[in-house]
DNA sequence: TTATTTATGTTGTATATACAACGAAAGGAA
DNA sequence: TTCCTTTCGTTGTATATACAACATAAATAA
């Protein structure tokens, strides 16, 4: 089951206000199924989501026909803020790469409110000043990815990273290889014959979307 | 002389209300000279930064030495904001390029603060959220650029942005060539290469930092 | 001025990778 | 089962680029 106070919109809002919150707040829950397009490039963005459910992937097409995906959202993380408060149209389309559940929350309810009409908002406010520092976070560590003149070592800084969110030297990427090539942004059967090339050099060890580092 | 008003952090605040916002807010300026380190991996952030005058760069070493520069931040931007609010330690090196003064805002009047104490505090915080927007989609460019698979790509995909940027077709950038090399993360001498091949081709004219774009 | 340093451009070579084409494996549907 | 689709791996080739080494130009200092 959702449990909405891991989710760092509501961090140090007690769990008996949630609700009221939420129905001041005027959220809104909606499903998509695998692949179905959550929001497109160009759309106005009237309200930003919170995954409670599934994953999604942020996607980017260049004027050539090259996707790249900008990011790969879990449970708990948030989408559309960026554009929403930079009141700027969307330049992604946001997929559900599987079946999923978004929280949708009124921008205008976020931005054009107070704490005597909305309990907590104050809370809220300063949970949103951390989540956007975070996602500026990310960004940045996939620059870094992007960053390694190799592929070798872009899939090499990818894989790390990933061992130290999950506090494991084995752990399952969110990717099949296609996807992971799109993150990474290179061909996809030069990173299959990369990854081959790790694994007879003994660093990694991997089967489908399960790697160990060594 | 430097113009507080530009700067999105008192959007929407009247000019005769920010000498008290400031001296409520505890502001303070430094000056650093050519190439001064301003802040250093793994220091911790007590005030974040607004560039009145110059130019810095955030700059990332990897372990192999390789350096990148993940941002140029010229007048009347941010710094320190994603490393504040995350409330994590510096990750990066910030440098100024050239004589530089920063406006510096302690982050806890930032944060633990309320429109009683300080005036004009709830729009303080809305500047913030849109602040941080923005440098969400201006690292996002930077994957852009980052995720063509060819340096002239890679060159044209920046160019074409500070010609946008810039709203004229010929422009200065805010680099000298190692550093145009370090944002784009690729070597110096096959960017020269790579640079004048598109001279020769009739797509760009350059010469030191101006380029015109054909 | 000359000397020195810094910035930029050029060339050669070895390597990496994009791209295309194909094959194998896995999974799903009938 | 068979058929079909999707995913993943492999190979060959042409190209791009990292890297090194050096040359030239510009800026700065003496």
């Amino acid at each position: 089951m959702y449990n909405p106070y891991l989710c760092p919109l509501f961090k140090h809002i007690p769990k008996d206000a949630l609700d009221e919150v939420c129905l001041c707040l005027h959220t809104y829950e909606k499903q998509y199924q695998k692949n179905e397009a959550i929001l497109h490039t160009g759309d106005e963005i009237l309200a930003v989501g919170i995954v409670m459910k599934g994953c999604v992937h942020i996607m980017k097409q260049d004027l050539s026909g090259n996707q790249i995906m900008m990011a790969s959202l879990s449970i708990n993380h948030m989408l559309g803020e960026a554009f929403a408060f930079a009141r700027v149209r969307l330049e992604v389309d946001i997929i559900a790469s599987q079946s999923t559940t978004i929280l949708w929350i009124p921008v205008n309810n976020l931005i054009h409110n107070s704490p005597e009409r909305c309990p907590y908002y104050d809370q809220l406010i300063q949970n949103m000043l951390t989540i956007m520092a975070n996602k500026n976070l990310y960004l940045s560590t996939k620059i870094e990815h992007l960053s390694k003149r190799t592929m070798k070592d872009k899939v090499l800084s990818y894989l790390i990273q990933q061992a130290k969110d999950a506090n494991s030297s084995t752990f399952d990427i969110p990717f099949n290889r296609q996807e992971l090539a799109d993150y990474l942004c290179v061909d996809r059967s030069a990173l299959s014959y990369v990854l081959a090339q790790l694994q007879k050099e003994g660093l990694i060890l991997y089967h489908k979307n399960s790697f160990t580092l060594c």
